[in-house]
RNA sequence: GGGCAGGUGGCCGAGCGGCCAAUGGCAUCAGACUGUAAAUCUGACGAACUUAGUUCUACGGGGGUUCAAAUCCCUCCCUGCCCA
């Protein structure tokens, strides 16, 4: 990541791999002059991605702006992640979340650093500026609040098509949710920043880190916004609290598997933001026609398996799906569970009980809706039960499966 | 500070004294189908048990009226709207 690195290649050239898979960068035009400068000067751009260090997974969905920092990076370029722990320690009122979780200092800090860990599986964190906002907000005094809130005005900041909705809805705006955007536009000031990525629902906060920094006399960073990812659904964005996500840090099998379950209809869109395929492969593979859909989204998987587990773990990953959902085998590794063998009566355990007690149901009650519904076989030969309260005779090392996803092995102790 | 409208299961949203473990939609889970899915169809979807039944816990918190309350009364907390 020498400076002589971004001479290399010229600006044009860089603008258009940048500018692949992005939402938009805003103003147009002004991108391809801050690269020129950059050149001319052997200066490589400052680039910002803010987060809160709020909860603990970082999923695909995040990894699409972070591997575009990966390829400012590469050409390059100084990434700068702000760690939002200020923020993080008041909450965030908005949503649904009634019990606000205000989170300590000891939290906040234990999930920066966990943040890190995963977002390094992305981006090179040896080449990367990491900052805590709360170096420059804990000095800040209300002096500082006042000049930073006269920078907007209430109409501006109502402008926003959440506020808006919200509004209309009659659900409550916080006042310091307003001052979000301009703490995150504070960031960009405190940094420097040229680019600043983001989620396309950020536009309005990073248009107003432009403002504040024209107004300290700096030049205004570039907004470039990226594409919201849909999660596994197909249908609302990858997310933690919607339970359709596919975590970085998950292992090989998992990530397959789930990249595996995703509509068809979303291959595309994945392939695009996810993964490096040029343009044209893509159109082969999302063309059903020309290439089976089974066979692009294993493609799909693999692609995306290699980024975090390597070439090997996104073979062994895919042989194993196969092995399970085309076949229809046990999986290799089954994990066992321990059954004491007081609990059981005469060696016996009936159906429903024994599909709670392995931890295959949420409850008794629903153990027993699904051995009704057909959904429990066991032993090799995959033997169906559906009377919850027939007798089984417990051995160690019994198989048992509930639906196509649940599989576990009996061990007996005691 | 005053007036009004609200707070129901993971979410949205009906119910407004007994037939309410609470209609409906979404989400979820299971079965059929399949390419693994999606779509579609079917079923389930508070808990416990000796499970075609019984019991317990639930409709913002607490208290009360009643044989009986999500439904009525009091009080507290929370939200929105309007007025000041």
């Amino acid at each position: 990541m020498s400076r002589g690195r971004v001479l290399l290649i010229s600006a044009s050239e860089q603008l258009k791999l940048l500018n692949r898979g992005i939402d938009a960068a805003v103003p147009a035009g002004e991108l391809q002059k801050k690269l020129e400068k950059s050149i001319a000067t052997g200066t490589p751009l400052r680039v910002k991605y803010g987060i809160d260090p709020t909860g603990i997974d970082v999923h695909l969905g995040h990894t699409v702006p972070l591997r575009k920092l990966r390829q400012f990076q590469d050409l390059g370029h100084k990434a700068v992640l702000i760690i939002g722990n200020y923020t993080a320690l008041v909450g965030d009122p908005s949503g649904r979340d009634q019990t606000r979780v205000r989170l300590t200092p000891e939290q906040v800090e234990i999930n920066a650093l966990d943040y890190l860990k995963q977002v390094g599986r992305i981006i090179d964190l040896t080449k990367t500026e990491v900052h805590r906002n709360g170096d420059w907000f804990s000095k800040f005094s209300f002096l500082n609040v006042l000049a930073l809130t006269s920078q907007i005005t209430i109409q501006r900041m109502l402008e926003r098509d959440d506020f808006t909705k919200r509004l209309k809805a009659g659900s409550p705006i916080y006042l310091h949710e307003c001052l979000y955007p301009l703490m995150q536009g504070h960031d960009s000031v405190a940094i420097r920043a040229d680019v600043e990525l983001g989620g396309s629902e950020q536009l309005f906060s990073l248009m107003v880190a432009r403002e504040l920094q024209k107004d300290d006399g700096q030049e205004p960073q570039i907004a470039m916004t990226l594409p919201i990812l849909r999660g596994l659904d197909g249908d609302r964005r990858m997310g933690k609290s919607l339970g359709n996500y596919i975590g970085v840090a998950e292992s090989a099998y998992d990530q397959f598997a789930k990249a595996m379950s995703i509509p068809d209809a979303l291959m595309k869109e994945w392939f695009q933001l996810l993964t490096d395929l040029a343009e044209s492969d893509i159109t082969l593979l999302a063309d059903s026609k020309i290439t089976h859909p089974r066979e692009a989204k294993e493609r799909l998987g693999r692609e995306i398996v290699t980024f975090y587990h390597g070439a090997e773990g996104a073979e062994a990953a895919a042989l194993e799906w196969r092995k399970r959902f085309s076949e229809r085998q046990d999986p290799t590794d089954i994990p066992e569970v321990t059954l004491a063998v007081s609990q059981l009566i005469e060696g016996k355990l009936t159906a429903s009980k024994l599909v709670a007690a392995l931890g295959l149901a949420k409850s008794n009650n629903d153990a027993r809706r699904l051995v009704e519904q057909g959904s429990l076989s066991i032993g090799p030969d995959k033997t169906k039960i559906s009377d919850p309260n027939q007798g089984i005779a417990i051995t160690s090392g019994l198989v048992i499966r509930v639906g196509s996803r649940r599989i576990v092995k009996v061990r007996l102790e005691g």
